[in-house]
DNA sequence: TATTGTTATACTCTATAACTATA
DNA sequence: TATAGTTATAGAGTATAACAATA
């Protein structure tokens, strides 16, 4: 088999760096707009969104939300900490498995969110959509969708080198 | 004229999360191959990167550097103290203006960069372009392009309520 | 006075490893 | 033994404000 060439082609090269750009100055348009508007982190807004928005019952266990929010359970620990402190979460055993965590939204988590989310709309308006005729918005999530399951599915680089396990 | 409505639609939606979750994950993946290989961070890879292959010369000021690399001078000086520590740039004052201060890669950058790059575009390979044909990576870029454009040129959130000054 | 860059400082976030408790 | 979560710890990165030097 041909030995795959080492570098990348100018398109390539201009949708990663590009792809990182906009994600970049994007993450911090909206960091500074949940951090002034409701003192929440990207990481503790996406906790707090996932449980108020997503979940039916207000409530994840720790594991699943550690799932697509943060890369390590100590992390999601302490984030999930902060949000407890500030009263925005609750944490209590899961019924059916003693050693499972579920959090769950409280009334101040969700109106923290609903104080937060004009703010956050107006700032991806601003910076994003903008820029995006609404058929380009549809194809770049067409786009994008696929990727993210691709890269969930995959597994991490390590793993390579443990095949032989 | 109409209040705009303070929610994004589905497609909105879907392309914001996508676009940050996709450029996390690869983020992370991108950072975890450089410091494996390279013992670099994400920014230094973009400091070096842009010295070794942009610059003709290979120096830029600081400032420039500062432009789209990392949001304060603070945080820039930072990052060129380490490279400056491991040998990879030198910092010299400009010749034209005693303010500035001139940023060259040193031979040992270079070489790091090169020792870098094949594992990069590996870990790109793998986790992006796997997921995309070339049509649709050019489509990508293309559609991201502006967006950065657009985001350079914006002026910060907080110029909004400035705009008396 | 405005600009360039550095420093001091304080803080947030993240990850690794060791640990506890339940399945 | 494997899984869920926490804790301790340590390190990396960032931003703000005060500062020095040059334009």
């Amino acid at each position: 088999m041909p030995k795959p060439s080492s570098s990348l082609d100018s398109v390539q090269l201009g949708a990663y760096f590009a792809l990182m750009d906009v994600a970049g100055l994007l993450r911090h348009a909206v960091e500074q707009q949940l951090r002034e508007d409701g003192d929440l982190s990207y990481v503790q807004f996406q906790v707090l969104a996932r449980l108020a928005l997503d979940s039916p019952t207000g409530s994840e266990r720790m594991t699943d939300l550690a799932d697509g929010v943060v890369y390590s359970r100590s992390g999601l620990t302490y984030q999930a900490g902060l949000l407890e402190k500030a009263g925005l979460v609750e944490r209590a055993p899961s019924p059916d498995d003693e050693r499972s965590v579920t959090v769950t939204v409280t009334d101040a988590g969700r109106a923290r969110i609903d104080a937060v989310i004009p703010g956050h709309v107006e700032v991806l308006r601003q910076h994003l959509f903008a820029a995006l005729t609404p058929a380009q918005t549809q194809a770049l999530g067409d786009l994008l969708a696929p990727v993210r399951d691709h890269m969930r599915a995959a597994p991490p680089r390590s793993a390579a080198s443990r095949g032989r396990r």
